[in-house]
DNA sequence: CACTTGACCTGTCCGC
DNA sequence: TGCGGACAGGTCAAGT
């Protein structure tokens, strides 16, 4: 769920929220969300002050003044939501002006579908924390509060010191980021060539190639290139491939102008369905009509995930290797 | 080594 | 209405 944009766009509302707080207490129950000792959590975040907060690919890393970091991954259904006091009592005393406000602390799925949608029932999720899937709560001197909840428990937050974050396993193993300025056309098309055997998307989503890209935006920027994701890397001519680096790029950069998407499906107080994924084109877009060309996209699976294409502007044409 | 599949979880949705 | 099962997707371990 939370791929590059999100939590990016995660990263930029915390960065304006947390530094300079000071934790006052931590809470977690739960060893795999946040596996470090009591002992360590009492040494090295009571009383630490909020540095900076960082990301790298899907990886939010917040610094602290003890000189350890909070290395956070939110996985699929992770979720991080700073709550502030006032702002709770508000909520309590003036139920409708505090939904106007929810977006600026709130940083969830569920917010940005506040955000975006309009009112729907997650507009009382302040009122409701800790829940059931709440890990762990950071409490700051001034009764703000920041909230790790995950359903699915795929997601982890981990207190390391600040310089061994990069030297971490999957830190050291993560490829470069789509949106980097060094990053270029043809660091990209080496390194998509690098598994020339694997379907096109397996590639893009593999972390080792290009950090930050998952599901959703593997199936829109090979929509918009043109690609079938299923063709093996290596038989994509160079202008494709050129053309998906420019279109991963664009959509990526666009997904985070826009605050990142979700594609939680929900039922809103009045029992309606709404989508909020606004800009995608065919991800969960199956049996409507592709907006290039009004085939009928499908639903497929490549790389063992679901996959949407568009089968006859993304067609399986290659069948030799047509670069050499 | 290259590449694919299954496990990890739990809430939701679909069909019977 | 309830119930079983498929499904969701990021990452890693285990498999071919």
């Amino acid at each position: 769920m939370p791929e590059l944009p999100e939590v990016e766009t995660i990263k930029r509302g915390l960065s304006e929220l947390l530094p300079g707080r000071v934790i006052a207490d931590v809470w977690h129950d739960w060893q795999k969300s946040f596996p470090n000792a009591p002992a360590d959590v009492a040494r090295f975040m009571v009383n630490a002050k909020i540095e900076s907060v960082r990301r790298r690919a899907k990886v939010l890393i917040i610094e602290l003044s003890s000189g350890y970091s909070l290395v956070i991954h939110l996985k699929m259904t992770g979720q991080l939501v700073f709550v502030n006091k006032n702002e709770q009592k508000l909520e309590n005393s003036n139920k409708k002006l505090v939904n106007n406000i929810n977006s600026q602390f709130l940083f969830s799925n569920s917010s940005r579908e506040a955000r975006f949608g309009g009112g729907h029932p997650t507009d009382s999720l302040i009122n409701n924390l800790p829940d059931k899937s709440t890990r762990v709560v950071i409490d700051f001197q001034d009764d703000s509060k920041l909230f790790f909840n995950d359903q699915r428990k795929f997601g982890w937050m981990r207190l390391l010191p600040t310089i061994e974050v990069p030297q971490i396993d999957f830190m050291k193993k993560m490829g470069p980021e789509p949106l980097e300025d060094d990053f270029t056309v043809n660091k990209f098309i080496n390194n998509i060539l690098r598994r020339r055997q694997s379907a096109i998307k397996a590639v893009l989503l593999d972390q080792t190639v290009l950090a930050g890209v998952g599901n959703i935006y593997a199936d829109e920027s090979l929509w918009a290139a043109k690609i079938h994701p299923a063709i093996p890397a290596g038989q994509i001519p160079r202008t494709k491939l050129i053309k998906l680096y420019s279109e991963l790029r664009r959509i990526l950069t666009m997904a985070i102008t826009k605050g990142g998407s979700t594609d939680r499906n929900y039922v809103d107080a009045k029992g309606k369905k709404g989508s909020y994924l606004t800009f995608a084109q065919v991800f969960r877009k199956e049996n409507q009509p592709c907006p290039r060309c009004g085939t009928i996209i499908e639903k497929i699976r490549v790389a063992g995930r679901g996959t949407h294409i568009c089968p006859k502007c993304q067609k399986m044409i290659y069948t030799r290797d047509i670069r050499s």
